[in-house]
DNA sequence: TGACAAGACTAAGGGCATTAGTTAGTGTAA
DNA sequence: TTACACTAACTAATGCCCTTAGTCTTGTCA
C-alpha cells in the first residue's frame, strides 16, 4: 500500500466514463472519481487541470471511440448502405454510452481547442466522405449532412431524455427520419 | 427601504430567465438570482422550494412562452404553411432566448412531473393540430412529428453550440432541412 | 391596538473545486 | 551504494454554492 497508487491518465478517464455512463455525466465529479480511484480528489491534479479538464479528456476519449465505430460501421460497404449503418451506429452508442454522448455536448467553438475540435469532427468526416463518394458537390454535401447530424443528434437527445411521449415504435420513426434524410439525395454519375 | 421587498415568483422567474439569456442556464443560481434582486439566498426559499425548483418554474414558463409563439405563429395560415411558420418560430425562439431554451432541455419523464409535462407538450400539440389538418392517420402523425421534432431540436441545440463547422448559409440548410421533412407527408382528403 | 403571518434576515452546515505546501516512494546518476 | 531529484500521493485551508434552522420586522386583519 505503497503512498504511489500510479494512476494514469487512461484509469481516471475510464473511471470518469463508468460513472458518467451509469449516473450521468454530472455525477462525474473530481471527488466521485477520485473515490473510485480510491485517492484523494487533490491529488488528480497531478495528473488533470482540474475538473474542466477531465471533462475535456472524456470528450477527447469520446470522440475517438465513435469515430472508430463510424468506420468500423462504414467499412466495406456502398455509400448509402454505409450511411444508414453509422446512423444506427450512432444511435446505439448513444444508447450504450450515454455518458460518454452527454461529454460530447458541449462542443469547443471553432478556435477555442483545436485539438479537441478536430476529434469531434472525426465522425463527420466519415460521414462526408461517403457523401463524396456520392458525388454530391461540397455544398450539397454540407447541406445534407447538416440536416443528418440534427436529425440524429435531436433524436438521440430527444430519446434520452424520454422526451417522445409514447414508447411506440421508436425503431420506425427513426428508419423513416432516416430514410426522409437519405433518400432523396441524388446521386451523381 | 422596510424588511419586506415584496418579492414574487414572476420577479425570480424574470430574474432567472434574463441572467439564463444572457449568461446561460448554469449561471442562473440562487445567489445570483438573489443579487439581482437585492435580496439574500436563503429568502428565495420562502417563494420556490430550492435550485431544482426555480429551475422548474423557469422550464414551466418557456414552455408557456413558446406555445404561445406557436399558436402565434401558425394562426390563420393553411397547415403546411402553418407548420413552416412554426419551425421559423422554433428557431428564433432558441436563437433570442438560449437561456429558455436550455431550461426545457432536462425534460421529465412521463409520470414524474404532470403540470410541466403537460406544458412542455403545448408545443407539440400545436402542431400536432396542424398535421391532423392535413389528414394524417395518428401513426403516421406520430412519425412525422417525432422526425420533426427531432430534426428541429438537434438544429438549434448544434447551432446553439456553433457545432456546425462552416458560417455558410444555416439559413439555407435550415430550409432544406425542414422541406425534407415536411414535402413528403402525403395529403389525405 | 394587538396578534399573526409573510417575508425578509443571520448563523451554520455540507459538498465540491481548487490552491498551497508537505511527504513518501522511485529511479537515476555519481 | 548512496544521494538527489522527480513524481505522485497527501493534509490543510479557502471559497462558492445550496440548504436548513431559527430570528425578527413589517404589514394586515380582527
Amino acid at each position: 500500500m505503497g503512498r504511489k497508487a500510479g494512476i494514469s491518465i487512461d484509469d481516471i478517464v475510464t473511471a470518469a466514463a463508468s460513472i458518467a455512463d451509469r449516473d450521468g455525466l454530472a455525477a462525474a465529479t473530481l471527488s466521485a472519481v477520485a473515490a473510485e480511484l480510491g485517492i484523494k480528489t487533490p491529488s488528480l491534479y497531478n495528473h488533470v487541470p482540474g475538473l474542466a479538464g477531465m471533462r475535456r479528456e472524456l470528450a477527447l476519449h469520446s470522440s475517438q471511440l465513435l469515430t472508430k465505430l463510424f468506420r468500423d460501421a462504414t467499412h466495406g460497404h456502398e455509400p448509402r448502405e454505409a450511411i444508414r449503418a453509422a446512423t444506427v451506429a450512432y444511435r446505439l452508442f448513444a444508447t450504450e454510452h450515454p455518458g460518454l454522448y452527454e461529454s460530447m455536448l458541449p462542443a469547443p467553438k471553432p478556435g477555442e481547442d483545436d485539438e479537441l475540435y478536430e476529434a469531434m469532427a472525426g465522425p463527420v468526416r466519415v460521414l462526408f466522405d461517403e457523401f463524396a463518394k456520392l458525388g454530391l458537390t461540397e455544398e450539397e454535401a454540407v447541406h445534407v449532412i447538416r440536416g443528418m447530424r440534427a436529425m440524429l443528434h435531436g433524436f438521440v437527445d430527444l430519446e434520452r431524455k424520454a422526451g417522445f411521449g409514447m414508447p411506440v415504435e421508436l425503431d420506425a420513426s427513426f428508419d423513416r427520419a432516416v430514410s426522409l434524410m437519405i433518400d432523396r439525395i441524388p446521386e451523381r454519375t
